[in-house]
DNA sequence: CAGAACAGGTCAACATGGCTGGCCCAACTC
DNA sequence: GAGTTGGGCCAGCCATGTTGACCTGTTCTG
């Protein structure tokens, strides 16, 4: 079809090879955390609610229902273990009474500390053995796969960084 | 603690920028395929399967255990749907009769073609904006997060293109 | 100020796709 | 002939996603 007229990385193996390597690239990463969760007893979903708690403190409920695009059900069932087990807490937003702004415990924030650590582990390796430049390109690659109208929200968490 | 002596790019703000990056991106990926999976009926799990044995076909179910990294009880109920479907045949293993060499029937074929063109979508878009360079260092970082003694495995895929 | 819109919570019910453990057959290996 | 291996399949469990309906309280708006 127009493959001919594509430069030759956006061929079908170009492409191919993105999709695999996206693939066991984030299951490997994702992978290295499973077993101490294991140990706490929490999921993977619990997981994600702690990072984002962690990543953007004060969040409210709604917008981490937009970063993680599930249902205010799922999103609801992981909140409520994680404050039942005092490791988020929330407090009323101040403009706003009905939002809950939501914040890791000091006892959240040590297990999300430790859990980071495990995709650090995986991350950090991958980025040295690449280097600086590989590490910008493999952000913009990911970048350009966020739809244009859900980029800001996703770049936005980098922020104050 | 070791921050200070790390390059700039391993150190935390670098890392959790890599974390999100690739937890939006492979996301919007694979939702891309969802709609039609929905249409036929099918399940990520289904996509995954179909996906590997249109890269590899003549693949082994315990190869596609290995690559999938799910128990026989997971893949078999897929496999067995897949087959009943038509969508997926196999023939004996030709020096070890016990093997089942899986392929895509015409039909599967088909479909995963149509997947795999969502997939394309984003992911061709992605390489456009980012440009071959950024391809290459994307494919190094994501290569390193592959663990040493399964990143033959992984690479093989690309063996004949 | 009344009523609509919104943030959030919750119920019941269901689907998907992981998992374990056990047990089976047929084929290959020694 | 005995043990190992490739694959299949049963029952049952769990985590996490979904829908749709409905409730409370707060905020916004005419």
């Amino acid at each position: 079809m127009t493959s001919r007229a594509s430069p030759l990385f956006l061929r079908e193996p170009e492409i191919r090879r993105g999709v695999e390597l996206l693939y066991f690239g984030y299951s490997n990463m994702t992978r290295n955390a499973d077993a101490l969760l294991a140990q706490y007893g929490l999921g993977r979903a619990h997981q994600r609610a702690l990072y984002f708690i962690a990543r953007q403190p004060g969040l409210t409920v709604g917008e981490l229902l937009r970063l993680l695009a599930v249902t205010k059900q799922s999103l609801g069932r992981v909140l409520t273990e994680l404050t039942t087990r005092e490791l988020v807490a929330s407090t009323p937003g101040e403009t706003d009474r009905r939002q809950k702004l939501l914040r890791l415990t000091d006892t959240g924030a040590a297990l999300e500390a430790e859990l980071f650590d495990r995709l650090r582990e995986r991350l950090s390796a991958a980025y040295g053995r690449a280097g600086q430049e590989a590490v910008t390109g493999f952000w913009q690659v990911l970048e350009g796969l966020i739809p244009p109208e859900d980029r800001a929200l996703a770049m936005d968490l980098s922020r104050t960084d």
